[in-house]
RNA sequence: AGCGGGGUGGAGCAGUAGUAGCUCGCAAGGCUCAUAACCUUGAGGUCGCAGGUGCAAUUCCUGUCCCCGCAACCA
């Protein structure tokens, strides 16, 4: 029998900026899905890239005397080196929106929108801010100005373009919503998307005058325009797989009408491209809808938008570099909630390091496999162990938060039963016992591995290492205690916390 | 205005129709295998406010107050 098929998108990140957190949040959420359903026994097909089109990308090149395709090199690199960073699964597609079989693919489909009736052409004027690369309408206008960008001149834009009919979709994408509640995860994301869509939908523009601004797919037929990078950015989530050439890959992986296959994750910010655009594009080329569209919310710091102004960015890599990919992941995973907004900042990072990763993980580890060095002969056979239905119903949901929790209670159980079976004390005594006892503890110690694998892949590793050398393993994560706590205080750093009170001992601080 | 999210012990957050849970912090004790770690116990909450439905509501409904987002470096 075929295997089942999971196929995972993130969205692109569009290349005009280094990698942010919220990707990382993004890409690590899909990661641990792709691993598990790989874990699962599925053929699995995951994929990320880079937006490389558009104005805003173009008018950085030209700023910085750099030819476009060499100024998006740069960054497609810095995206890339985050399958390493961020210790992503190892078989990642990466697409870029300026491959040659991405470009192919982006003019097929439109040829498919276009012969379907749903391109023309229209003259137009509107309002466009360059910093949000969007048409403004009167209304979302302050004092004539952007409200996100007012120090930036609100362009006025006539010109012709090609346009889309988002507006033929409505009842269309109203049936698919009624037939599908399980499109847009979490449920009140869909209401949200499907009260924009009953309220009406207009027809967006599709594509720029090249004189204007070359940088983008070159729309079939019409040498004078290049497609809205909205547009071809979109429909890289179908030429990763080999559309339209690979039928048979495509198919398998993005599936079919009646059982569409192609998941998708994606911020809050992006509900109406993915769930209402992307999907009237799908119907307008005659291509299989979304199965699944999981958004997530944002980070905040301190209760606060991250911004460069503020000064309270929060660069991935940095972490990664000081703590290991592991303990981002870690964070990442179980303290950013799946689907709400999530607050961040390094005090609650490093606190739940040292007390969840140092502590508690990195030290069972310890404890146990230091019993099992010293005690048993030979290292423990293995056998996998199912994963429990807790666990499990939690990964299915993509609520990686629950999962983790899951893990940590298991992690909090073991540490428990060596305190009260007390194997470093009965080996004194009845030596047989004490094996068994601890044999027991490193079977549980693995099977806790086993659901670490999906989760902290490098760790998990580790440790499977450790028990079947049936050795100590290294340090896992160090504990970290040389900042002073958020309430200013120097950290009693030298004392362990069940002595520091007592009488009689020396301070050494 | 509208739409969406949120208001849970000192802090940060889960969660649920039926003794309210986690991390940190605090108090007392235990253990010594472990990364000055681990375990036990305790103090601390009328789960924003007011109504309603239920045998039972923190959990569902209605109203109301407050905070945040929809305006980001687009995740």
């Amino acid at each position: 029998m075929e295997k089942k098929a999971f196929y995972l998108t993130t969205t692109l990140p569009y290349v005009n900026a280094e990698p942010h957190i919220g990707f990382a949040l993004e890409i690590v959420h899909a990661d641990i899905a792709v691993r598990y359903h790989k874990l699962c026994g599925y053929e699995v097909f995951f994929n990320t890239g880079t937006d490389e089109h558009g104005i805003k990308i173009y008018r950085n090149a030209l700023e910085e005397g750099k030819d476009p395709q060499k100024y998006v090199d740069g960054y497609a690199e810095k995206f890339q080196n985050l399958k390493e960073k961020l210790n992503l699964y190892p078989d990642l597609h990466f697409i870029r929106t300026t491959e040659p079989r991405h470009v192919a693919a982006a003019q097929e489909f439109w040829r498919r929108c276009s012969n379907n009736g749903d391109i023309y052409k229209k003259n137009y004027t509107t309002k466009y801010c360059v910093g949000c690369e969007l048409e403004k309408t009167e209304s979302e206008l302050v004092n004539g100005a952007c409200a996100i960008h007012p120090n930036l001149a609100v362009e006025l834009i006539e010109e012709e373009n090609y346009f889309f009919r988002f507006s033929n979709y409505r009842a269309r994408l109203i049936d698919m919503y009624e037939k599908r509640p399980d499109l847009v995860i979490p449920g009140y994301r869909f209401n949200e998307i499907r009260r924009f869509v009953e309220d009406g939908l207009q027809d967006f523009s599709i594509s720029r005058l090249k004189k204007k601004m070359p940088w983008g797919v070159a729309v079939p037929d019409d040498p004078e325009h290049v497609m809205y990078v909205w547009f071809d950015a979109l429909i890289s989530y179908i030429s990763t797989l080999g559309w339209p050439k690979d039928e048979t890959n495509f198919t398998k992986f993005w599936g079919t009408v009646v059982k569409p296959n192609g998941i998708q994750m994606a911020g809050k910010d992006q509900i109406r491209q993915q769930a209402a655009m992307w999907q009237a594009m799908l119907m307008s080329a005659g291509l299989p809808p979304s199965k699944h569209i999981l958004i997530h919310g944002f980070i905040n710091v301190g209760g606060q938008k991250m911004s460069k102004s503020l000064g309270n960015v929060i660069d991935p890599i940095a972490i990664v570099d000081e703590y290991g990919a592991d303990a981002l992941r870690y964070y990442l995973a179980r303290h950013i909630h799946p689907f709400e907004d999530s607050d961040f900042t390094m005090e609650k990072f490093k606190e739940s390091y040292n007390a969840n990763l140092a502590n508690g993980l990195g030290n069972l580890a310890a404890r146990v496999m230091k019993l099992a060095e010293t005690h048993l002969s030979e290292p423990v056979k293995i056998e996998f162990v199912p994963y429990p239905a807790e666990f499990t119903q939690a990964l299915d949901r993509y609520e990686v938060n629950t999962a983790m929790d899951y893990v940590w209670r298991r992690i909090q159980a073991l540490d428990q039963k060596i305190n009260i079976t007390e194997p470093f004390k009965i080996v004194k005594t009845d030596k047989e016992k004490a094996v068994a006892l601890i044999e027991e503890l490193v079977r549980e110690l693995a099977f806790i591995d086993e659901m670490l694998e999906p989760l902290l892949p490098a760790t998990a590793g580790k440790i499977i290492n450790a028990i079947m050398g049936n050795k100590k393993p290294e340090n896992l994560f160090p504990r970290k205690e040389e900042q002073v706590s958020s309430s200013g205080r120097v950290p009693h750093f030298a004392m362990p916390k069940n002595k520091k009170k007592k009488k009689g001992d020396l301070n050494f601080s």
